[in-house]
RNA sequence: GGACCUUUAGCUCAGUUGGUUAGAGCGUUUCCUUGACAUGGAAGAGGUCACUGGUUCGAGUCCAGUAAGGUCCA
């Protein structure tokens, strides 16, 4: 056995053990017989991605689930994989190329698409490799890739099964256009910011009565020349005598209609409304229901075009809608502007206002959508925090049919094909369901010659919604079979943000219930059973880390300069279920703070004496004597048990932060800040020396065990070094004991823990705490040579003595001597008798008098407390006897601890 | 406009079903390089639990309202 460096050096060791880790396929996801299948799936990052903080506490998580799976012998399956992101990839790569002075149509959508692969497979999926030195234990054998062929035919075949089942629908419909990526997105990619505008007022004239005009307000003038109507609401009777009459257009000059639409809201501005059915989409309601045809001013990418009129025409929309109110304030039409702040539409990619747009895509109408709420109404799915499936629930209650369809090059081409002149802007349903009109197919048509595929793609959520079961070779059943599917799918556990809700999460129930196992129940047809959704990272202002801001630290700095367990140890312990997280460095210097202390503890206690028989739990239960236990062992023992019992709560329930924290307060103060240095003493008699040792290879080797899913490499390296394995084996292979079974399993295997005697180590350590803070304040703290003199009953004595040689080592005493009486020294109260600093000669009779003075004051306060609560005629007769009497042994203490010092302050 | 979250020590946060004197980490003050660890140890200071009412013998915890900050949806 190699001998423990004196700190921990996180980069070889992590090096060291990934490598091995891979070498001998730690992470496959096999279905073995008897072990409980458990699984996972990477939320798929983009392919264009970098690894981020958010990243790393999302990825933490699920490789804590699955590491903890392996230990508790589960057979354990996390697949990884990225997703094309189709818009994003697509910009990344037009701007390479925007580098060379060229654009996509240069190259043609072939070749542009042979490029996108050619930047994928240099650079797409570093963030893969970034996960690996985060010691992400995935199964990379299974990576997966929503454009690699296999997994592209099920989406497509996706595509064809919905088409076929009635729920995709071709229609030209209004749409959120990205007048920058040139592509429609759905309504989950558009989000909506407060922006202050100017609301302008125009007045129209009346055609038949010049001289009389009708005002509306509008936030766009640029689109006046896109008005069909001015619309009133019919019970508004400022306008009533003006329905059916005509007013002039004041750009592109033209009498329009004054109609009449329950739509207008009468209170928001001048209650008339001018409509532009191409550009709004109320008003394009209003438009249909009126038979009024939209007039489309805008181009593609925003700019306005020739039916915008002269003076517009050409100009972007930002431009134009100046330019329209300079020219509606020349004609006189513009009799007002005002401040007005209200939300606008942004795109989600592309960070511009959106274009409600009047286009040709494919809607999706969603499938199982009523089951989907069930299934987590019911509890078949389960929220952590339970409090999302109200917004999940809600977003199910108001959903709209999904726009399916992008106006892109990289991304799944939706297998449906025209037929050779048709006119695809007058398609009609009719048209659509001819198979000799429009062919929808996996394979395409028999004769390409004579079909024209549609040129859009699909939404790559429309890919990575089938994320759960795609990725274990579903639909084709050898696939399936060779992935395990019948074993992991639901899979157990999606960790995800909350931001993804409905974008993925919702999306990923319906397919699941959709195409899973139809007709089984609806427990097997789910694609997950828990869903843990993260905070978000923000700095540590609370603001949103982002590139732009530069407040993102990279992660990878992160793990050189704390190591990946570090790192990991820091962001879980931060990371407080269901809330948002401010980033704190100095707590992932904790982090790596933590593994130091480990790694030192691990090395005391290598130094300390010869490895016993390690090579398991029996073997070193073995090597325990119950008859050589004293307090602190069976304290120690039974905490262990206790943080045991607390970790396994805490996994049951998600609760990451907190499991971390008990193992730490348990780690850094029970077990090194007490117990190994109380072994200190206990190592020096042979008597107890083996007991002692074989106690803390119990300790450390469940501990290991315990911190192992959250800091896997260190406590590899550690319990390879302490020797807790078998040769060639990980501590994977090693089963853990859950708190369920561990307590009576520790007892079966004749390891009694006395509990009183475990509760007599609070009050050594108090009175030790008490020593020494009597210590401190005679600026004795560093002197090891001091005496103490001691008056106790006899049974407080009996402990002292029991416990001398820890207590005078803890204390730094050279002598603890009983005493029938003592004059004149300065003295503590402790739980085990008062104890008396012996100055020799020498003492500051008035300080001595303030400072028990003052704890004087601080005790009879507590007992007034205390005599109140219990002179309360209520509270005794209706308090529970538990709690009465505590606070009657808590009077009784503090009333003996006050006579105690009072006795003490006179006798000065 | 609707829904949800947050408010506890200088900072970041715990606080399980109401029950002894409200905790942790970081920071801070004093002391200590003693043989696991200075990435450390010891001792200390620091809180009217946002506010107002209510329920209760008892409220940081439950209820109602108010205020401030945040998120999502419209």
């Amino acid at each position: 056995m190699a001998e423990i460096t004196k700190s921990y050096e996180s980069r070889d060791v992590e090096k060291k053990w990934y490598a091995a880790w891979q070498q001998a396929g730690a992470f496959a996801g096999k279905v073995v017989a008897g072990r409980e299948p458990y699984s996972i799936v990477i939320p798929p990052p983009n392919v264009t991605g970098v690894l981020t903080m958010g990243h790393v506490l999302n990825n933490t998580i699920q490789d804590i689930l699955i590491r903890r799976a392996r230990l508790e012998g589960k057979s354990a399956l996390w697949i990884p994989g990225t997703d094309h992101a189709g818009i994003a990839t697509q910009t990344v790569v037009e701007r390479e190329l925007r580098k060379q002075k060229k654009t996509r149509h240069d190259f043609g959508r072939e070749k542009f698409i042979e490029k996108v692969w050619e930047w994928r497979h240099e650079k797409g999926g570093i963030i893969l490799e970034q996960l690996r030195r985060l010691g992400a234990s995935c199964d990379w054998d299974r990576t997966q890739f929503t454009m690699d062929p296999a997994y592209s035919e099920r989406v497509l075949g996706v595509f064809v099964e919905l088409f076929k089942r009635g729920n995709i629908y071709r229609g030209k419909r209004m749409v959120n256009w990205c007048p920058v990526s040139l592509t429609a997105l759905s309504d989950e990619e558009v989000i909506m910011k407060p922006v202050n505008g100017t609301l302008y007022q125009v007045r129209y004239e009346l055609v038949d009565r010049p001289g009389e005009f009708i005002t509306v307000k509008t936030t766009r003038p640029e689109t006046i020349p896109g008005d069909v109507a001015i619309a009133v609401h019919p019970e508004d009777p400022r306008y009533t005598d003006l329905i059916g009459k005509k007013v002039w257009r004041p750009l592109n000059r033209t009498p329009i209609p004054i109609i009449a639409d329950a739509a207008v809201d009468k209170e928001f501005g001048s209650g008339a409304l001018k409509i532009t059915p191409a550009h709004d989409k109320v008003d394009f309601e209003v438009g249909t229901r009126h038979q009024l045809a939209p007039i489309d001013v805008l181009n593609a990418d925003g700019t306005l075009n020739e039916l915008a009129g002269p003076g517009l025409a050409g100009l972007d929309r930002f431009a134009g809608r100046k330019k329209a109110a300079e020219l509606l304030a020349e004609l006189g039409a513009l009799v007002g502007e005002e401040a007005h702040a209200n939300n606008v539409g942004y795109s989600e990619r592309a960070d511009v206002p959106i274009e409600p747009r009047l286009t040709w895509q494919w809607w999706l109408r969603y499938p199982k959508v009523e089951e989907a709420k069930a299934a987590v109404r019911d509890g078949h799915i389960r929220f952590h925090p339970e409090r999302w499936s109200k917004v999940y629930l809600h977003w199910l209650e108001n959903i709209q049919d999904w726009c399916i369809s992008r106006q892109l090059w990289w991304g799944h081409r939706i297998p449906v094909w025209y037929r050779r002149g048709l006119d695809r802007d007058r398609l009609t349903p009719a048209d659509i369901a001819d198979p000799t009109k429009v062919h929808v197919s996996l394979a395409g048509p028999a004769d390409p010659e004579n079909w024209e595929q549609e040129i859009d793609v699909l939404d790559t959520w429309a890919s990575s919604w089938l994320w759960p079961f795609a990725t274990m070779g579903w639909p084709d059943r050898a696939e399936m079979d060779k992935s395990g599917f019948d074993a992991f799918y639901p899979t157990s556990t999606l960790v995800t943000g909350p931001d993804i809700i409905f974008f993925w999460v919702a999306r990923m129930i319906m397919a699941g219930l959709e195409f899973v196992r139809p007709g089984e129940p609806i427990e097997r047809r789910i694609p997950f059973r828990d869903v843990y959704f993260t905070g978000i990272i923000r700095d540590s202002q609370g603001r949103k880390m982002s590139k732009s801001l530069g407040n993102s630290p990279d992660p990878l700095d992160l793990i050189a300069k704390y190591g990946a367990d570090g790192l990991r140890f820091g962001i879980i312990s931060i990371a407080p279920q269901g809330q948002d997280i401010r980033f704190q460095e100095d707590r992932i210097e904790s982090g790596k703070n933590f593994c130091n202390k480990l790694w030192n503890a691990s090395r005391f206690r290598q130094m300390s004496g010869p490895a016993g028989d390690n090579s398991s739990l029996e073997a070193i239960i073995g090597r325990l004597d119950a008859s050589k236990f004293d307090a602190d062992d069976h304290a120690i023992l039974d905490r262990m048990l206790s943080t045991t019992r607390e970790v396994d709560r805490c996994f049951a329930q998600f609760e990451f932060s907190a499991a971390v924290q008990a193992l730490y307060g348990f780690f850094w103060n029970d077990f090194c800040d007490w117990y190994v240095e109380v072994s200190k003493s206990k190592l020096q008699a042979e008597d107890t020396k083996l007991n002692c040792l074989a106690i803390q290879d119990l300790v450390l080797r469940q501990t290991l065990l315990m911190l192992h899913p959250v800091i896997p490499f260190i406590t590899e390296e550690l319990w390879n070094q302490l020797g807790y394995g078998a040769a060639g084996t990980f501590i994977q292979d090693t089963r853990i004991e859950n708190a369920s079974p561990i307590a009576p399993a520790h007892a079966m295997r004749s390891l009694p823990i006395d509990l009183a005697a475990a509760a007599s180590v609070g009050r050594i350590k108090e009175t030790v705490s008490r020593t020494r803070a009597l210590k401190a304040d005679y600026n004795l703290a560093s002197r090891r040579d001091v005496r103490f003199f001691v008056l106790a009953e006899d049974r407080e004595w009996a402990l002292v003595e029991m416990n001398s040689a820890k207590i005078s080592r803890m204390v730094g005493a050279s002598e603890i001597s009983r005493r029938a009486a003592v004059e004149g020294a300065p003295a503590v109260v402790t739980p085990l008798g008062t104890f008396y600093l012996d100055l020799a000669s020498t003492v500051d009779a008035a300080a001595e008098k303030v400072r028990l003075t003052k704890e004087l004051e601080s005790l009879a306060k507590h007992i007034a407390g205390t005599e109140a609560r219990l002179a309360n005629e209520a509270f005794v007769s209706k308090a529970p006897p538990a709690v009465l009497d505590g606070a009657r042994k808590q009077l009784a203490d503090l009333r003996a601890k006050q006579a105690e010092i009072d006795r003490l302050v006179k006798a000065l």
